[in-house]
DNA sequence: ATTGACAAGTGTATGTAATACACATATAAT
DNA sequence: ATTATATGTGTATTACATACACTTGTCAAT
């Protein structure tokens, strides 16, 4: 590979966060406005380009930072966007994170020198996004209903103990279907996704709900 | 994204594959001798650098072709590694590539500028190789045991039809694990990966086997 | 104190898939 | 015909998925 061979020149990494959050029962991703050339005005995934001196997950934190002002966020690399002419100026390849948070933990920055405002935005209502950002969310979505069910990312929405009820509207709500209450139970409890804490909480009115936390070690399964 | 910053210059995309085939029961990866610094001497996987005018796929098929000379080839991206140092002269990402491919219809070229050979390795008996691989090789193989249950990925190993004693067999293999094979059958007829032809081969002195073909179309399940 | 409303806990019947294991069958060689 | 070989097929057991109902603990109204 001859480093001066002009095929080799001007590809930029760009690094893009599709971040989610459940706001009762609504599920919403992080957007911001541009107010940058190119794509002016457009909303946009929260991103930028990649420091030649820092790992992707890095950058991708990085940039969310600067763009929306949210930090201590664990994201997942999960896909790579490269068509030639995906962004104007150069050839920027994609690579795409997810993330879940707790909105209430999210503190979102008023306006930086290139957004004038991010924002929570329902994932049935979203415009049209910067670039092939479009695209990518609606695969970012399809990743956060496999990973709901395979890993335990929605731990971000529940750091600390939760009921089952407030997990299974979640699961509701990002899959978009109904599930039995107790079938949802036993599948939880047999996947070892959650753990019994023996706690319990007290609603008013109710009875009282057993507390579980989200098991840290998650191993895949083989089907043989 | 100031893209005259130098803190945006000098990333390099590395397209690296790992090309598998069974050869009588024994998993084997295509690997290449290299006879240019940097890791001159080294067993490597074959790979280089992307264009900036080609798609990653597209990269990672010319350099399988350029180093091995191997060419129709389904190749498919899993993995990206992105370790500052993972190559000595120039920031690399390593965009990885997994694949199958019939060793009988895979034909390897001699020798290149590049490289003084090509040959299928056990995986069992790998060298030290060149930059990252080995790391990038143990997470192929994992791969690969993942796609034989999820995808028709072995479709490339019998374009045509086969057995399911043949398919057994290469399962075995690669899973390096017993599998019961009655029960292989029942799940494999039943998973809708391999259709039944309603054909039969005859082998010399055994009962007809029956022939089967790769389903095209495999869609994903959900545990919900 | 009793009662009612609410959401939580728990149980069971049924169907389907996973696993372990055994016998019958079609061919070719003798 | 007999035999060896690898194939096709069947069944019992268990585990899991799904559909569905009743009981229980708390607070609030009476």
């Amino acid at each position: 590979m001859k480093l001066n061979n002009p095929l080799y020149k001007n590809i930029g990494i760009h690094v893009v966060s599709s971040l989610f959050t459940i706001d009762d029962g609504i599920v919403k991703v992080l957007l911001i406005k541009r107010t940058n050339n190119p794509y002016n005005g457009y909303w946009a995934l929260p991103g930028g380009g990649l420091y030649n001196n820092e790992l992707l997950i890095d950058g991708a934190k990085r940039e969310l930072k600067e763009k929306t002002g949210v930090t201590n966020v664990d994201l997942s690399m999960y896909q790579i966007y490269d068509k030639i002419d995906r962004s104007p100026l150069k050839r920027m390849i994609a690579i795409a994170f997810i993330g879940v948070v707790d909105k209430k933990r999210a503190k979102l920055i008023e306006k930086t020198n290139k957004t004038s405002s991010s924002d929570w935005v329902n994932i049935n209502s979203i415009p049209e996004l910067a670039y092939d950002y479009n695209e990518i969310l609606d695969g970012a979505i399809e990743k956060l209903k496999e990973l709901i069910q395979t890993t335990n990312i929605l731990k971000a929405l529940f750091p600390e103990e939760f009921t089952l009820a407030e997990l299974h509207q979640v699961y509701e709500s990002v899959l978009n279907i109904k599930i039995d209450r107790r079938n949802f139970q036993k599948k939880m409890i047999n996947s070892n996704l959650v753990i019994d804490t023996n706690k319990k909480i007290n609603y008013k009115g109710k009875k009282p709900a057993k507390l579980y936390v989200f098991n840290n070690n998650i191993e895949n399964k083989s089907i043989f």
